[in-house]
DNA sequence: AAATTGTATATTGTATAAAATATGCAAGTC
DNA sequence: GACTTGCATATTTTATACAATATACAATTT
């Protein structure tokens, strides 16, 4: 057991259900069900739903229960604006410190991105691609902005299915990856963060314009 | 009673002591003394504190106990370089859509705050300061940015206090705000934002400055 | 004497059981 | 017939009791 609480462990794997698409937005959960199903009582169970409402996975109306929460059109467009502002700092921040490992361990991520897109599975992309931008951003030095873009990352996950549903989207989405690692190990700063801008920008865009359609 | 479950009356309650200095950053939290001192078992005291850690205000570690944290210099720097970034993002989507009942409410909120500074009102400062931040921003609607912004409000409430301390600094946060009032109530978007960022930035460097002579 | 191991105590984490609250439906009243 | 009131059920919230874990200190061994 990698974990050092049943509670700890009921929200990991909460958390990446919901993230997942297991349960989707609107969905009501239940701590008796939630419970039997992890072999648990009821009160880490309760204890990982407070976390997560914390998170904004959920939100909890008591004596009502808990139920999955959805971002409206606003919030995604909010989230997004945010993550260009603050992923821009971190970047900027962390790209003269990166160092050989990390890009090597960038490399590693990128070529897990190809395998995962091409077996088509779809609960490592979101995983991945967050994982890309932090250690992208790993070097930085702002504790504080790191947790909130971690928050926003989380965020924004729950959608990088629906975005990246499309092949183009997918192709689009590592050849961006492989232009922003590139630009970080020519210590190129300002165009480097110019591009992630743009890729995020066009990640926003892609994935509204989707929304749209399935609406 | 104005809370709907034990739980969160305890949190809000917990919240404020630990904004208002009676339990200082380090001090160990005991469930089982929580617990007796509100007249109420450990689980609600629980679940209180795992709201308060997701909040950043205090740490838990398993098997040990939770600590109040305390933030670092540069951490506290971060909080306010993304205030100037986000609270200014807030300020100007705010500003054009501030009605006359919010200025009145701010009109208030000044009213109030010269009383405390008078009375030597510790505990009202930080209350009082945050409450005018979010009201110059209440019409902005990207609720996203405003959760950000309300929970590093939040960190910062912890050394309002520590700040306000001298005369002077009280006068000029008095006068600065009125200053703030003053371009909302005109609709000088830019100047205002331009008056936000410089008060924040003079608020963070009196702070900093005293932290550093304290230490 | 130093290091390791074992034990006692304190504290947290979890489970079970009881209390409180909300929701839905039926009966009664105007 | 519409509205209120009361009850039953389902669900959440809280309390009590127990188990697991960590820390400190003593005992033992090398």
């Amino acid at each position: 057991m990698k974990h050092k609480t049943v509670a700890n462990a009921i929200a990991d794997k909460l958390r990446q259900d919901i993230l997942s698409g297991i349960h989707e937005a609107g969905a009501q959960l239940r701590q008796d069900a939630l419970a039997t199903a992890f072999g648990a009582s009821r009160i880490p169970v309760r204890e990982a739903l407070i976390q997560l409402e914390a998170e904004g996975l959920i939100q909890m109306i008591p004596h009502k229960g808990a139920v999955v929460t959805s971002l409206s059109r606003a919030e995604i467009n909010d989230v997004f604006d945010l993550r260009k502002l603050l992923e821009a700092r971190l970047f900027e921040d962390s790209i003269q410190k990166l160092t050989e490992s990390d890009f090597a361990a960038l490399d590693e991520i990128q070529k897990k991105f190809g395998i995962a897109i091409r077996d088509a599975d779809l609960t490592q992309w979101g995983k991945l691609n967050t994982e890309l931008h932090t250690t992208l951003y790993g070097r930085a030095e702002l504790p504080q902005t790191a947790a909130v873009v971690a928050a926003l990352l989380q965020k924004s996950d729950r959608y990088t299915r629906v975005q990246l549903s499309s092949n183009a989207a997918r192709k689009r989405a590592e050849k961006e990856h492989a232009n922003l690692i590139e630009a970080a190990k020519l210590k190129k700063i300002k165009p480097a963060c110019d591009l992630l801008v743009k890729h995020i920008e066009t990640v926003r865009a892609d994935l509204l314009t989707l929304l749209a359609k399935n609406k």
